[in-house]
DNA sequence: CTGAAAGCGCTTACAG
DNA sequence: CTGAAAGCGCTTACAG
């Protein structure tokens, strides 16, 4: 087909070199057997307009043939930057980490990109040494950041010093556009509002997570927001200060039952206060729903566990997570990178109910 | 100190080269500042023991003074192997994976090493050959395989094929020790049998765990040992085949709750099958554990989170991690690379009692 | 549109 | 105990 000036063959190829291969092809290999340099075929690798049609052909067919795939150390170390994405999290819980890892590796399915996991300590003295380290050391492509150090603004200004990209997943913007995903929890915490006005509900308690992570503020803004369409609102009083463990919330769902009146309607700032709420309530020997309405927030896992399952909020934790990766390693010229915006919903189950007659 | 070919700077410094400094310090920048070639440097960092000591000390004090890390990428292109260990699994609980992911870090914390996740599916058709292309183009240092994934044979016959190093954690010895972490579910088993014999229970049931985990027959089998030191043991009958989930816990309760005479304790696969069947009680009228005893197996948050409380063994994931990645990556000469075996142990709550009157 | 040279930051033989 | 040369598998200038 075309001068080659070394035979075409790979040496030590002892098989097919595909299965049970000794040896994986390199780029020099696919360009002797493509008859073409080097830089030829990482002009075809890295998808540059400056190759002919037919030489283009030519080199993908033996790249196919060989199952040749660039070796991404040697890419990296060329690129001066490597095809690892970090996820850097503090986030306690189990069931959200896991699906904003799938969310992640969803997005970067078939890219040869590969996700490398970071938990954190925001009270470590070495926190943000720690990430620099990390991300400066492994050249990283860029990274991931969920909430709550997605807030953290350290964070985001030694990732601009240092030109790592990353994307902050945050309940509202919180930085340019390019860089952020936003939960919109506000408009999640109106629907919970809405659902609970609906049915009829006056005497109504928050339990808020804890003041550090944004989403409680959020939670609770839009759950007043939802309330003052309906002329209601939120006293002081109404509101109890929980930690999103599920211990806290039995011990604000003691402190709310025990109030005479008590409130019939009680929206938790997440699934495990709630279920916490719920056990406070078989304590005090109240049936949910038909003496308290207990909403949550997220639909994980332990929503439906519980008895009875939990109405809550679903935050989409796994579109995010795909959304983040494609925002970050997707083709620029494609679209202005503007703020994405993702939306919670409502799901209703069998832990609220009209209010108590 | 020594005379240095050129001059002792790097260039580009503007500031110090740790804090803000533009350039990251190379081989070459540590051994021109120490007055040595770049392989002697390179001796050092791989602890090469044919470095005279003077000579280390001045080139490990430049190497601190920099704050000099090499290039991962670089050192894995020359090696031929990466510094990335990967962490292949299908176990569908978030709380396992989480604390094996915490565990596998505990153990590579300071080395250098970074973890990359892959979760896979063993039924998929292209399941092998997803697994291979990751090894292979990432040049994994070594992988680690929690269950059920671990017990896959072929994919260990994979392993040794390419040789990448590897670890696998199961509840039995299925491999050569050096690549065996064993969990012992067996004696877990055994520990439930005898805390539910002390209590006094004569009928007695089990839900199993699904078929194709290996933990479901040593648990059960475990069970029946304990059982059988106290002179019972379990019929066909009184065995029921759950599927480690939620629902299916529900629905194995619903079948044994309804016969009569019905079972006063019931031993669960794990911790999730045994919340099903507290809800399965509950529906039926029954209290936990007055009437019923129900014990789980794992320890994850979920036990904690139901009521009552379950009583429950406790597997240590997160030391599991640690040690699977300690011995993955951990000095051959230390010690003689034996099979490591981890013990499981009971924990009381309230959801275990003495057999109704 | 294509290629020869130099380089990314390390290590492996091979000498001495 | 130490070093100069060559190489790991890619890419970036620079030519043509």
């Amino acid at each position: 087909m075309s001068p080659s000036k070394t035979p075409s063959t790979i040496p030590e190829e002892s098989e097919t070199g595909v299965e049970g291969g000794r040896r994986r092809a390199t780029i020099n290999d696919i360009a002797r057997l493509a008859g073409v340099s080097k830089k030829t075929v990482s002009r075809v690798i890295n998808q540059s307009p400056f190759v002919r049609d037919e030489t283009r052909e030519r080199i993908e067919a033996v790249i196919a043939e060989w199952g040749y795939a660039p070796d991404p150390q040697a890419r990296g170390l060329a690129f001066r930057r490597s095809f690892l994405i970090g996820m850097i999290y503090d986030n306690p819980n189990p069931q959200y980490v896991v699906n904003m890892q799938l969310g992640l590796l969803d997005g970067m399915r078939g890219s040869g990109f590969e996700l490398v996991v970071h938990p954190c300590n925001r009270a470590s003295p070495t926190f943000l040494t720690d990430i620099r380290a990390f991300v400066e050391r492994q050249k990283l492509f860029g990274v991931v950041l969920p909430p709550s150090v997605s807030e953290d603004e350290r964070v985001a200004k030694l990732l601009n010093e240092i030109g790592c990209a990353y994307i902050r997943i945050a309940s509202v913007e919180l930085d340019k556009p390019e860089h952020m995903i936003v939960g919109q929890d506000r408009m999640g915490g109106a629907q919970a509002a809405r659902h609970i006005v609906e049915l009829g509900h006056k005497r109504i308690a928050f339990i808020s997570g804890p003041e550090t992570f944004r989403s409680s503020h959020e939670r609770r803004g839009g759950f007043e927001d939802g309330l003052a369409e309906a002329g209601l609102s939120l006293s002081p009083n109404d509101i109890v200060q929980g930690a999103y463990t599920f211990e806290s919330g039995v011990a604000c769902g003691d402190e709310l039952l025990s109030r005479s009146p008590r409130p019939t309607a009680i929206f938790c700032g997440n699934d495990e206060m709630a279920a916490g709420v719920l056990q406070s309530a078989r304590k005090a020997g109240l049936s949910v729903p038909q003496d308290l309405t207990v909403v949550g927030f997220d639909d994980f896992q332990i929503a439906q566990a519980v008895w009875p399952p939990l109405t809550t909020i679903h935050t989409p934790t796994r579109e995010i997570g795909r959304i983040a990766v494609e925002k970050l390693i997707g083709d620029e010229r494609r679209e202005p990178r503007d703020v994405t915006k993702m939306e919670p919903n409502l799901v209703i189950r069998q832990s609220s109910g009209p209010v108590p007659a």
